[in-house]
Formats: structure tokens, sequence, C-alpha cells
DNA sequence: CCTTTTTGATAAAACGTTTTATCATGTTTG
DNA sequence: CAAACATGATAAAACGTTTTATCAAAAAGG
């Protein structure tokens, strides 16, 4: 069993009250000598205040919590290891839940984090679907406390966001690969009711449109951000279409279709060109080095955090939505198209 | 603020006792119609009990804490994800604490988690220096609950341990690099103090000695587990040494090897051999895929909650210590020697 | 009809803090 | 010397639960 206030009182026959006040610097009257002892006891005790019952008379327990699809993505463990640096700098300890990319899962969380009295939810917006939103939307407003969603920005949920402009990261890959002259672009995108799957499809529609594509629906396959998605959906791209290029909408599941396109023998970017998004640590070191859309994990979760610590320092003030822009990382994955091939 | 049992005492005109004790569904004496009554409008007010209130009366929180060096490095966080999926599915939460390899913050983390009440703390001991072990080790038996250590076992510390055989795992590499007549093998290592460390060094330094060769302390470099670790140990390995093959202490470390090798034009495995430790997910997919030791990090963070589990369902139940064997995984990365070079 | 038992419900203490209001002393002051 | 004021400390309520012991009323038994 810890060691409790009432222990240092009765250690040192003061009451509770006294040994609060001192160890924690309150301006009170207190001579000198009950306060050395109190804090040389408290010391020598190993006297650390029981959370739980501080959280519980001060309604604040500096703790937040964080809702993360899958903590073993390196994306998102960049996110992550991005908002606990911001939070522990300000003593603050986050509770990590992770969905699996499922949205009951990320319901329960919510009222998990609720009952547990976090000062405020980071939460990655990736499993919500814009379907019903409104179900979402009523859970999440009923938390007294800031919400900041991350990957996405949700006018109706009426909270803070950080997120990429997916649509232009989207824009400037697909452009890419058109400027390097390819036509059949196939894209492996996330889950359809991600949000984030839906932004990245606007950009790659909008590139294509503009150069005058067609957007034929069979050149779209639904992965599922994870790597054997991407494997499973280059196989279909092999089977049904003619692609040149691909679009993959994460490096993940880039890197999965890359080992089916070894599998079958087939040269990228010789034979095909394919672009990732995330620009995860590994994607410069793989057999041939992914040209991808950056995406600075790190640097979403620090704004997250310190977006989640200024509604947390003065609760009221304004939401803001912060939007980090793409930029494109051309490495070997790309290549011009080779002269018509039939 | 959120919904307590007050409220629905109020609006039911019954005791918070009475209310208490049908929502926990206690036996007792309730009539029909209280009990759904009662149910109903906890129900309808979307009640959630207060964790922190229930965890100070029960001295149980269904918390436990996670300590860890990186959250961003593969292996931890695929470790993070076998526990949360265990500690999920019996309704436990994570507090995740990252160290950055920093003992400091090891210490107060620990102290950290005694004061919010976790039922269990796992500790991956990475960052603890067996000299000051002691030191330590008081602390850890000053945790009242059960303490689960992963990465290494120390007798000191009298707690159970779910750990790699490392010795074993480091000489399968170093015997698999002898064995393709490599002589002069260096090693990128781990920070000195830490055991996982010291544990891979026995192993490197056994099988050399078991093949009768020499072992030149200036063929050990000293890495800190990060890929800019790796890439400036390699660079003075190509400076101070002669050496053909190359054992670093875990993936990261090799990959930035690798990338330091390629900067020089030197060919992995032609010019020099390079076997890892870990077997991340993204190792099969480098340029050259790599061969290294497997460490089953989901497992390992799954055995290593179950065994919190048990140790917190049955307090006094007897510590264990888990051990998996590792496998060397033979790719690309490590070739026969050369016919001697000069 | 009085005692015992059953039924349905509650009061109160406890968990470990924080915080406000209050209370004895002793010390000035007019 | 009484009145006012400092000084050093404390009692008690509150936070939201759980749990034990208790209580009143109704039903059953003799």
């Amino acid at each position: 069993m810890s060691v409790t206030l009432k222990d240092i009182a009765r250690k040192t026959n003061l009451s509770v009250t006294t040994v609060s006040l001192v160890l924690n610097k309150k301006p009170c009257r207190v001579s000198e000598n009950t306060r050395d002892l109190i804090l040389k006891t408290a010391e020598e005790m190993n006297y650390y205040p029981n959370q739980l019952a501080v959280g519980l008379v001060k309604q604040q327990t500096n703790t937040v919590g964080l809702i993360i699809p899958d903590i073993s993505n390196h994306f998102y463990s960049n996110l992550a290891l991005g908002i606990d640096a911001e939070m522990n700098s300000h003593n603050k300890n986050i509770i990590l839940l992770n969905t699996d990319f499922d949205a009951g899962k990320l319901v329960r969380g919510i009222n998990v984090l609720k009952s547990r009295g976090v000062d405020a939810i980071i939460l990655t917006a990736a499993s919500l679907s814009p379907k019903n939103l409104s179900l979402y939307s009523d859970l999440i407003r009923s938390v007294s406390v800031p919400v900041i969603t991350v990957d996405h920005y949700y006018p109706e949920l009426n909270c803070s966001a950080v997120q990429l402009n997916n649509r232009k990261g989207a824009y400037i890959a697909v452009k890419h690969l058109i400027n390097y002259g390819h036509t059949d672009i196939a894209c492996i995108t996330g889950p359809k009711h991600s949000t984030v799957t839906l932004e990245r499809l606007e950009g790659y529609r909008l590139a294509m449109k503009e150069a005058g594509l067609p957007l034929p629906e069979k050149y779209m396959f639904c992965g599922n951000y994870r790597q054997e998605g991407g494997a499973k959906a280059a196989e279909e791209i092999l089977q049904s279409t003619k692609a040149t290029a691909i679009f993959s909408f994460n490096d993940v599941m880039a890197m999965g279709a890359c080992q089916t396109l070894k599998k079958h023998s087939i040269s990228i970017p010789d034979d095909i060109s394919i672009v990732g998004f995330d620009n995860i640590d590994f994607s410069g070191m793989l057999a041939v080095p992914l040209t991808t859309v950056n995406q600075p994990a790190y640097e979403i979760g620090q704004e997250a955090a310190r977006q989640a610590l200024q509604e947390i320092a003065h609760p009221g003030v304004e939401k803001r939505t912060i939007t980090f822009e793409p930029h494109l990382i051309i490495r070997d994955s790309t290549k011009a198209r080779a002269a018509v091939k039939d």
C-alpha cells in the first residue's frame, strides 16, 4: 500500500490539511519548522499524491486519451511519439486506445476515456464514416473536454482539427504520374467509408479529370491501409487492368503491392510506376526507393498536442483547424512511361 | 459535467446505494420495478461510472502502465500492439510512457504509474543499467503491483520476465557469418549499459571465441538502436577496420549502416555482409533484403500481458520467466566471403 | 395478537485528496 | 487592560463511487 497524506500527518503529529497545504506550496501560514519537517518526512517516506484522489477533487487528471487505429503503423506510431513528447514536457500522460480501424471500438473508446476523466481526447478519425457521422457527433459533443481530431476535419464535430491536405497530396501524386505520360493509373484506396480515403480519392479524380483522362471505376481498388491489402489489390490490378502506374493511398500498401509485382517479375518502375503516401521512414530504403507524398507525422502529433494543451489551459479558446501542406518526394519507383507497350 | 450515481438517484427517488447495487448487478433484494426503473434511467442518461472514484474505492483501476523506450521503433510498437490487444480483450487500458532510452524518465515513469494506481507495470528494461541496478531494484520492489519486465530478466528484481534468448540470437547470427568464412566481423552494439546489449555481446563473443577468432575491441562500435547511430557506426567501421561482415544489434541500425555503405558504393553482400536483429516488418523489403534474427514482438507483448493479467487476478501467483527462442532468417545481405581480399 | 422472518430499501463509512472556513493562541495596540 | 489583530494550525465538506450494517414495513408463524 502506498504512503498517504494521512501517514505523513500521523508521523509528524500534524493534520492532513497542513501537510497538504505545505506539499502543494499553497500560500498559508506555517512555521518554518513544521514546513521543513513535513517536506523532510514526505521525502523520506517517498510520498507521491494519489492521482485518482487528486483527479477526483480537482476534476483534472493530467491525462489525455489517444485514439488510434493501429499503433504498429509507422505513421501512427510517429504521430503518437510527437504527441507523447509534447504532453510529456507538460507532465501529462497518455492513455492509448487502439481501435484496429473498428468504429465500434472507437465509440466504446470515447466512453472509456470520458469515464476515466481525461482532460482531452486526441482522435484519429480514420475509422469515422461520414455517413453516420451524426451518430458520432452526438457522442463527441457529449464529451465535455476538448477533442482534437487528427487526419481530418469534420465541420459537424465542431472541434479543432490537425490535418494534412489530403486532396492536394493525392493530386500532386497523380499529377506526377500524368506528367510522366501515364494514362492508365490505378489506385489502391483505403476503406471507402474513411474520409481520408474520400479526400484522397477526390484529389485523384481531380488530377485525372483535369488531364482529360477517363475515370473507370474498375481502376480503383479498395485496400485497408495494411500491407496485405496492398498486395491483394495489386494482384487484382494485374489481372483486370492494363495500368502502367499505381497510386497507393499509403506507403504500407505500396510495399505490399511491390511484393506482388516482384513475385510476378514485373519491374518497378520500368513496367509499372508506383507512388505511395505518408513517406514513412523505410520508404526510402526499399529495394526500389518509393516515390511518395510526405506527411509529417511527428509534427502533426506535436501540433495536435499543443492545441489540446491550449484548450485545456484556456477552456473556450477558439477552435482551430491546422492544415499541413504535403509535398511529393520523388525517388526511383516512378518513371516516364515507356513507348506505348503492347 | 458527467452524469453521476447521485443524478440517477435523484431522478428515480431512490438512494445512491440502491442504484449502485443494481447497476453493479450485486445480489441484493430489490423489486423488479425499481430494478427496471434504474436500468432504464441509467441507459437514458448514458451513465458511465467515474473510474477515478471506482479506482479509489476498489483499489483497482483496470489500467496498466507500459514503459517503452521508443514507440516509433517498429519492434516496440508491435510489442505495444500485442500488449494492447490482450489487455483490451480484458477491459484494461494502458498508459503509455515513452522514455527515449532515458533512465531518468524511466524512474520518474515508475513513480507516475504508481501514483496513478495502475494494476500492473510492463517494463521494457532496455534503459536499465546493470551497474546501478540495485538503485532501481529498490524502486521497483517498492511498487506494490506486479511488474513484468520485457526484453530482459533481472534476477535481482524478483519479478516475472518475458525475454528473447538474446545471447543465442547473437550467437547464431555471428555463427552464420563465420560459417560463411568471415573472420573480420565488426558489430554495432547498443548503449553499453543496456543488458540487452550485454547479452548480445556475450553471444557475439562466444561465437568468435568458439571459432578461435580474435576479439579486438576496436571491432565493436557503440550505437544507440537508432538509424542514425547505425549509419555513424558504419562510417567508423569503414575508416578503422577491414571488416568483411557486420553484425548490427538491431535492424534499424542495420538499415542505417546499409545507407552508409550505399553512399560509399560498397556492395552488400559482395563487399560486406550484414546481419541484423529483430526482423521488423520492413527488413525483408529493403534494397537488399536483410538477414536477421527473428524476434516475435507481438507475441512477446501478448505473453507479457497475459502474465500481467495472471498476476493481477491471482496476487502471489508464482513469478515466471518466459523465454522465446530466436531463429535466423537468411536473406540476401549475407554471403560467403569472397576469396581473400586485399 | 405477538413474535419472527422476509422484503425492500437506506445511512454511513471509506478511498485519498483539496479547499474553505474556523479556531485557539499569543501579540499588539489604543 | 480590554480590544484588535497576527499567527499557526485544524475540522469538515466535497469529489463519485462501493460496501457493510441497519432499518422499517409487511408477511408469516405460533
